[in-house]
DNA sequence: CAGCCTACCTACCGATCGGTAGCCTATCAG
DNA sequence: CTGATAGGCTACCGATCGGTAGGTAGGCTG
């Protein structure tokens, strides 16, 4: 009964928002048509609205799916078992690993940000917010054991997470700058530089 | 002749230039109406159009002007006679004060990342390729000398920008969420924080 | 004074926007 | 068979978009 079956609705409604989520990350959302966004499914724009009732509607449907999808894959690593160090870098490591599977979120979330203050009653709570709050614990936790020096938390976090999440959106334009393999080699390393980023920012200095 | 004057022409196209620097800010490009920035100045859409034939031409206007300051004022950071390490603090010190001091740039400056992969043919050329290009002259350069540790250096200034252009654009946020007392001091913090990972980063390692 | 140019205006253009009304067809349950 | 529902369509709506046409008031220059 429940067999392969792949629901036509359900299969019309994933390939909307997959268009919808190359058009918000390329155009943004005022540049994006719902017009366009139906025609690249191959449906009229009235079938589109037919599923989502209005443009901030499948928006925010997109932000929806973006934010959980992120939000699963980096619990997993904030749930790992380990010292505070290690945790910290699982989470850069699932982080980039994430990003750079996911341009289009990194971009539309980017987006986002720009956007939301002005925009704060439709979609208002940051998604990252909670990522941010168990980041900061985590940091936090370490010091407490001595296993961290005493910097602020969140300011370093902020800088790791803009690190990433700036290279997503500079790496298009670094591409069509300094030319594909330039900018190719990029992602193997960003991790590694983040974690040791992380160290030189917390690990006890060794000159002291 | 040359008195006071405050040229009338000047002085609209100044005005027009600052509130459409406001709104393409704001709203970006698509989402700003040329109607708007014209009703912000207090004159009516053509005479805006009398002054900036078209909206892509404001825009790139705007963008130059942008581009001109931020480049004139860390043009002065490099030119700093010193060592590398000096040249690089003493420009993330600027660069960070740049930041701070044009929100709106730097909101313009992160929406035409976005967009430009796809709008390359109006304003193509990137804006920071001069200036990253210099840094990581430095960095070599200080690299040749042994000062510096032999690391990739276009990484490093990627990170570097990145967590403070998106310092710049978070901030905001963080502001309506954490309240604006705890992303008050950040700025304050942010060029030390960079500077110091700057230097951990580059320097020799005292554990080796 | 005559001619010109600058800076502005109202009125209008076609195109496109998000969204609605109403119809058709296929599927599926009673 | 019948009725309901889902998923699609064409045709249309008012609003707004960027841009144009054409005119006017004021200042400068010959």
């Amino acid at each position: 009964m429940l067999a392969q079956k792949t629901s036509p609705v359900r299969d019309t409604r994933e390939q909307l928002l997959l268009a919808a989520e190359q058009f918000f990350a390329d155009k943004g959302f005022y540049g994006t048509s719902i017009r366009d966004v139906a025609q690249a499914v191959g449906i009229s724009k009235p079938s589109l609205i037919h599923h989502f009732p209005t443009k901030e509607n499948l928006y925010s449907e997109v932000l929806k799916r973006i934010a959980h999808g992120l939000n699963t894959r980096l619990q997993q690593a904030l749930e790992y078992e380990g010292n505070e160090r290690e945790k910290l870098h699982i989470f850069v490591d699932r982080f980039c690993a994430w990003s750079f599977t996911h341009e289009n979120d990194a971009r539309i979330l980017m987006r986002e940000l720009l956007d939301n203050p002005k925009r704060l009653e439709n979609v208002h709570t940051w998604h990252l917010k909670s990522l941010m709050d168990q980041l900061v614990g985590i940091i936090e936790s370490g010091q407490k054991k001595n296993v961290f020096r005493e910097v602020e938390a969140l300011p370093i976090i902020i800088n790791l997470l803009g690190g990433q999440h700036y290279l997503m959106i500079v790496m298009p334009t670094l591409g069509s700058i300094y030319g594909n393999n330039a900018s190719s080699g990029l992602d193997l390393k960003q991790a590694d530089i983040l974690k040791r980023m992380l160290d030189g920012e917390l690990l006890p200095s060794t000159t002291a």
